[in-house]
DNA sequence: ACAATAACGTAGCGTTCGCTACAAGAGAAA
DNA sequence: TTTCTCTTGTAGCGAACGCTACGTTATTGT
């Protein structure tokens, strides 16, 4: 598989358009703006992608995979039980390095939810990657619990997010506590 | 306290109002579609209101209002433990006619989670409404884990809620089997 | 060297956005 | 009847939106 030129250029686009997004979000992700971050102009955006949905679809996709880094980074050397496994994530996700990867998240949810054919498979495509994610960190004795922890490991983590998001980070605290 | 014609006027569009945003969501809420869908123009809603965030305002104010009276038809006679109260609240929250009142919430976590100053303190508000509406629903021996199990429920609830959003509703059920 | 293609800038299209200036009709007060 | 305030329609402002037509440089293959 070789690499044009081209893709080296769009690469390099995605990257800056990724940072730009994870600090103002897909609510200030409008073409001109997105081209003065990436340094060029609205016209050369369209040059490199047909058109905005395929800009933002591979911008988000960028986005999760360095979530994915971080998260790996962040991985514990052997599996934990759930309440352990939560702990664990909850520190990580509701810190300041992850914030604006968990802003995007919700932004992407919320039009996901509202049947966005853009947002919604990017959205459960990531869901269903942290799923799998969690189901392979957990001890748990059969497949069946562990489907189950995991999908409580999700929803819980999930609903840290969007309870911090509103303001009520010391809620979150004192629901692990 | 009288009611002014232009208070009543006022209501009766806000009424109309959050029909349409429970329909299309906050991000259809531009002035001429919701003049359109209240039977009046957008030059009208500016008489009425003074700029479109006091539209807004009102709008969510109101439908917060209308999901409080929801909610508490679908209260339990008599408080519960944790488990049974999230089992409870998680059917009648994630059924088809809560639905509409989850979505806009996302959309208003995702702002509120920007930092915008116009839906954070309404997030704030409905989040810390429900908190307390969750703690008089609980039976838990002391005032701490009162505080700490209401804080676990608001967390799990609006983690379903999320993660339904993103069209994982299996992964729901599945946490709470 | 030359022709062809890739890369980019400028300018502008048509639309929607929040909002406003202006004036006309309606109803009450004098 | 004549004001005068309340209510409403029309029309349009300037800005931002996604996107495109058209032209001009670079670069490349032959």
């Amino acid at each position: 598989m070789v690499k044009s030129k081209t893709d080296e250029r769009r690469a390099a686009i995605v990257e800056r358009l990724a940072d730009h997004v994870l600090a103002h979000g897909l609510v200030a992700a409008s073409l001109r703006p997105l081209a003065k971050a990436a340094g060029t102009s609205d016209r050369m955006l369209l040059y490199y992608f047909s058109d905005k949905t395929e800009i933002i679809a591979a911008t988000l996709q960028h986005i999760a995979e360095r979530m994915v880094i971080l998260l790996s980074a962040r991985t514990a050397p052997e599996p934990l039980p759930l309440g352990e496994l939560i702990a664990h994530l909850s520190s990580a996700v509701l810190d300041q390095q992850f914030w604006p990867y968990m802003c995007v998240w919700l932004e992407l949810a919320s039009r996901a939810g509202r049947g966005d054919p853009l947002y919604q498979p990017i959205a459960m495509q990531i869901g269903s990657g942290f799923l799998a994610w969690g189901e392979a960190q957990l001890t748990s004795p059969d497949a069946t619990s562990r489907a189950k922890d995991a999908a409580r490991l999700l929803v819980t983590i999930e609903g840290m997010v969007l309870v911090k998001a509103i303001g009520m980070g010391e809620t979150v605290e004192r629901s692990l506590g």
